[in-house]
DNA sequence: TTATTTTTTTATAATCATTATAAAATAACA
DNA sequence: TGTTATTTTATAATGATTATAAAAAAATAA
């Protein structure tokens, strides 16, 4: 959780390095960055869409997508995944993670022991009834790593 | 990664509890179930029903998402899900992770020391180049536990 | 300032994974 | 064998995301 203060100042840095960069600092970028900024709810591109349209009452969904992309590629914003890929399905029932290769999609098993204790902590901290987990690693494969 | 006895004893063991529940075994069932059990690339939906449409030159798409929802129910494969939810966005880059509720789609974030140690050991295992990862908990928030 | 160029936004259509639906096929059971 | 329930197929619908092209806005040059 972060207070006004650190946020109005993510925010002064993020204005700041759109500057710096040649990237222009439009009404709808400050207003999605601003939303994002200010929200803890992690929204959807929808929601962001919705939230902003009373005040903007002609933006394009597309404007969202657009914009989104140019702060995720500037690292002001993170993208949690669930809808530009396909599910992947593992007949493998015992416990185990995965590494994902961002150059060929890739999916990798990773023998590591069940992360109980992190488990633990997060269900005292949240109050969540846990009934399962996943810890992927994002990267690149070592085929992929060879060529360029 | 798991040999070819095992293999054959989970499809059998698979077959039996199918039986005993009263869910048909057709061919299709047995070749989705089959194919998943011998391929360890975690595969699509599209690419199981890529692979047998040789075999099975009739068989639809459909059969192998209704089939698969089938065993995850059974509890015999499961599924890294991408495709059927919405992206959600994150202007907090401060190193976190998150609790997902199944019942309200809601995110809480978890604060908790980043897991070098699991990386550290990915990365060595599977000779990755890893770029970044995701702990993810499953299961129902404090919210939704209370009603029912 | 005005004209020109570049970037961004908008509106719309296209794509892709997934789900819904209903008819046809299959299997179980009486 | 006839009847019922389940499963498969074919097709359409949905929903998130991306692509495209024209219009608008901002930056730059004259």
């Amino acid at each position: 959780m972060q207070g006004v203060k650190a946020m109005v100042s993510h925010l002064e840095e993020a204005l700041e390095k759109m500057k710096n960069t040649g990237v222009r600092i439009t009404p709808q970028r400050q207003a999605i960055l601003t939303y994002l900024l200010e929200t803890m709810t992690h929204p959807t591109a929808d929601e962001i869409y919705k939230a902003l349209e009373p005040y903007y009452p002609n933006m394009s969904v597309s404007t969202v997508y657009n914009n989104l992309k140019v702060f995720i590629e500037a690292g002001f914003v993170r993208e949690m995944t669930y809808g530009d890929n396909a599910s992947r399905f593992d007949a493998d029932m015992t416990a185990h993670y995965h590494a994902l290769c961002k150059v060929c999609g890739k999916m990798t098993d990773i023998e590591y022991p069940p992360l109980e204790e992190a488990v633990h902590m997060a269900t005292g901290q949240t109050g969540f009834r846990a009934e399962g987990h996943r810890l992927e690693i994002y990267g690149v494969c070592p085929d992929c790593s060879v060529e360029k």
